[in-house]
DNA sequence: ATCAAACTATCGTTTATAACGATTTATATA
DNA sequence: TATATAAATCGTTATAAACGATAGTTTGAT
């Protein structure tokens, strides 16, 4: 039994959903069922029926989510009471391109300023290059780019996903017509992609 | 933070000592170091006072204590009350070498005994070499063995841990003036062993 | 003053755990 | 009956934990 696995468990008991839960903690779905499940041997009872695609919450899940909660709520506690990291504050910059930010962030910036509602987010949309020179001299803390080559040296660089690109054309233009469409026939066509990624 | 530290920096709380935890936990000293260093750059303060060679408490620390009871207290409650796993009864048979037996055994017995009063150890000294026959009848439920080569088939085996053999000889005897003892030259010599070992 | 003993910290490696993506299975719903 | 939805399972990868060995300190004894 660990405060991870109560954290699931309370979310999927919230929601009545693995699906859910794993959309709100971040996880993949098969993550959660493989926590639930280790809570469930752990403990050695079921904390859901499964009643078709749906789930309830079983009596021993019912009191099991009031410690659950407790405990959540103690290690909250401790956070605010034992520990001396006063809340975060200041400021963080990020660049990112709008396809990315309109997309991915606000999800992000909303989960974000929950936890740290004194930081002050500052979002700079598009892209730069020079990036790295950003980074380094402070102007900007992290930044999301949309390539499929950064060797940095002084920079952390995360792959985070992948991204499939999608060709799209008017339907009277020739390459509508063509059952698969190579480099070399986008010759000569005009193309509208994201400004600088 | 997760449930494992809290309870390890609760053990080195009552100990005041990571060598003690790391005996009591039944784990390397170099293992507690780590979670509590997680511990506190989770939340990000000091927990101990490494003065010397001895540990200090620090007044965070004192305060993550009661706290961390409470928690390692409201686990326990969770599995007795709401855990439908009774107490393990029964009993369990083991057959384990004297050597080993007298040596590992007594600290083993104790903490099993205290977290399953109600199991009752059988232990049966000495090996036997109709063991993989007495696990699969059920005669015995588990067996120590000092050797480095079994390979049975439908036993599982799991190595533990490996032993020096030590020779000893009177100080009279021919073997005690060499620098190093072969093999060969221990034959024509009466050898003291552990009997089925 | 020096040595040995007692502790914690650190390092590199191995092992165990957790997360993931893809797929399967089961069940509602259209 | 086909489709969509949700959880379970499986094989793989990535992350985290534990380990043993040893370095680095400090204390106490000689």
């Amino acid at each position: 039994m660990e405060i991870r696995q109560l954290r699931t468990f309370r979310v999927v008991a919230d929601n009545l959903s693995f699906t859910k839960a794993s959309k709100i903690l971040y996880m993949a779905q098969s993550s959660v069922s493989a926590q639930i499940k280790l809570l469930e041997e752990d403990l050695n009872l079921k904390l859901f029926d499964r009643i078709g695609r749906n789930i309830v919450i079983t009596d021993a899940g019912q009191k099991l989510y009031s410690y659950a909660r407790k405990i959540e709520d103690m290690t909250k506690e401790i956070r605010s009471e034992v520990s001396n990291s006063q809340q975060a504050q200041g400021s963080l910059t990020i660049r990112a391109p709008e396809t990315i930010a309109s997309v991915y962030m606000p999800d992000i910036v909303k989960e974000f300023h929950r936890d740290n509602p004194q930081v002050k987010l500052n979002l700079i949309n598009c892209t730069d290059l020079q990036l790295k020179e950003e980074l380094n001299s402070g102007r900007i803390d992290l930044a999301f780019v949309m390539t499929d080559s950064i060797n940095f040296t002084d920079v952390n660089v995360k792959m985070l996903k992948t991204e499939n690109l999608i060709l799209m054309s008017h339907l009277e233009n020739k390459l509508s017509k063509k059952k698969s469409v190579l480099f070399k026939d986008l010759a000569g066509e005009s193309l509208l992609l994201p400004s600088t990624d």
